[in-house]
DNA sequence: CTTATTTGGTTTCTTAATGCAACCATTCTG
DNA sequence: CAGAATGGTTGCATTAAGAAACCAAATAAG
């Protein structure tokens, strides 16, 4: 009776929470994205238990979405880094960062700019190949053939 | 001994995830997107025990992602729909797909295009306000007064 | 009217995930 | 050498998840 398996379901979006749908994963990177790279770092900007932070950087190691390298110096053995798919997730991340601003409002006491004007970003979107932007309503989901998907239950 | 909670940390990502961060809630919403909105065509297409389903679209329905109406005909007595703030995790979602299907291949039998066009959708990108597309590089974590953001663990 | 079916649940039980604290082996620092 | 920092592991208690059974209201079939 384990957890139910999302990379067989035949769809990305479950094999993406795959790999970082539990609770902590995405955390850890997104704290990455800030520059944080020791597991002490994670431990106390995260408050998160020694075992499960653990836990989530081996799987993420696992998953080619960080990788672990030795650095002797210091004490310091470890850093833990984010690989070119882990920083593939910054559009996930900074969706998402966006999504509860917008929504929940401002809880954070930092905000995210561009590094050579300083200016806030823009909000991050859908786009067709024009760059129009698409919302939900705007889009098909069609089968290899390029029928219409039907909900069939 | 509860679960660790996200939305007092002080974090919008941690926010978001506080809401939509455990392993069904995005595949709840994803699927939603697809048009389903009966609970029986949630758990059958989803897989899902229908214990978790029901928890799971009450938290939902918290959490204002999601309406729960009351239709009167056939024996199914209420449907489960997006709300806007619901509608607005599209952008999520598509990344997370995207972002999957870079990395992992084609899991997915189904395609999302541009419902004019029926073209497939650009790629979701982080941008500034000129529309350049920024990675994490590209970026500067700022406080209130402009300061940079010190990884301080 | 009676029976079966659909819908949308709840309950029970087992297993997995999470959180906390204690412990531990290296490596640095004093 | 003593003590601290790093990066863990182990044990235990609590919560979440999964499977199956059960259930009430509304509908549909006969």
């Amino acid at each position: 009776m384990t957890r139910k398996r999302f990379d067989d379901m035949g769809c990305s979006v479950a094999c993406a929470l795959n790999e970082v749908g539990d609770w902590w994963s995405l955390l850890v990177v997104k704290q990455a994205m800030l520059g944080t790279r020791r597991f002490v770092d994670f431990q106390h900007s995260l408050g998160i238990a020694k075992n499960i932070l653990c836990n989530r950087l081996s799987r993420l190691v696992d998953n080619g979405v960080m990788v672990r390298v030795d650095v002797g110096e210091h004490g310091k053995r470890y850093e833990y880094r984010l690989t070119d798919k882990g920083r593939d997730l910054f559009t996930v991340v900074t969706a998402l960062r966006q999504w509860s601003e917008r929504w929940n409002g401002e809880k954070d006491s930092m905000q995210l700019v561009d590094g050579q004007s300083g200016e806030p970003l823009a909000p991050v979107t859908v786009q067709n190949q024009q760059g129009k932007i698409l919302t939900v309503r705007d889009v098909r989901f069609v089968d290899e053939d390029g029928k219409p998907w039907e909900d069939v239950g």
